[in-house]
DNA sequence: CTTAAGGTTTACGTTTACGTAAAGGTTATA
DNA sequence: TATAACCTTTACGTAAACGTAAACCTTAAG
């Protein structure tokens, strides 16, 4: 057996890895998101409750709604065998693959737009660069 | 001058377009994210209002806020040409494509992990294959 | 003329995702 | 023993992004 499934965390911990609070985590929790151990009243999450905060957390930033965060959790784990649960599954999964490949399109063509926006921004800075004062340091691509 | 500049939408139409509620629109427009001319009291939106409409959804589907999406509207226009507001622009950017790229990482890894999923449910489905009834048509990737 | 189809403002209601106390229990240390 | 430093539950508060309804105006068509 494999010890390294034995490390488990107090909620602080967990919500100091992940920079949320300890609030957010309950209330994950709450919405089902969520099933800690516990240890007396003491929540105890173990490594997959830490797996799953993580894919809550992405989830979100993606920009899905609790909710669909539980459907997403749900899909990577289709204890299930019936048939008719794996077609949903399968539905699923298109559907958040499509809504994926949408989410690509929008980011590139934000990215390039950013980019031509900055190249103006750069261009303007630069008409200015000879009466002013030492070229600022600025981070790039 | 260019005539296709002065196509103009009633609040209804660009509705309809966007498949959004005219409520939402003029949310939108209280936000300080649109302004479009009125005749007497109605709101005319000419094709520039469109695109920015079309920003803000954009930047709402990659989860952003509408106060998000004001700025980023107003990355795309820097009608400054104070040195100062471009810096501070250009910084802004590099938020914004940093973000952009967390959430590219992301989608890579939620489409794989999707993927993963996919292919246990298909696993679980052809064990079934054999004693189930006809196939069933699925669409791929 | 009136009825329908659009538009307007004002305003209260709703959902989501927590924040923020309040009131209390349980170790560990000074 | 008391005082932190954690944890717990319960509960009210809040910001964002609209939904929904009321009450009203204004053309266009029958």
């Amino acid at each position: 057996m494999n010890h390294s499934e034995s490390v488990t965390y107090s909620i602080s911990e967990l919500a100091k890895v992940y920079k949320v609070t300890p609030r957010a985590i309950r209330f994950y929790e709450d919405k089902g998101l969520l099933n800690p151990k516990r240890e007396g009243s003491r929540r105890i999450y173990n490594n997959k409750d830490r797996v799953t905060l993580k894919l809550i957390l992405r989830g979100k930033r993606l920009g899905f709604s609790l909710d669909e965060c539980l459907e997403l959790i749900n899909m990577y784990d289709p204890a299930t065998d019936n048939r008719k649960q794996l077609q949903h599954f399968l539905a699923a999964i298109d559907r958040r693959q499509a809504l994926l490949i949408h989410q690509l399109e929008d980011i590139k063509a934000m990215q390039e737009e950013l980019t031509t926006a900055k190249t103006r921004c750069l261009a303007a800075l630069a008409k200015q660069q000879d009466t002013a004062s030492p070229p600022p340091k600025h981070q790039n691509n």
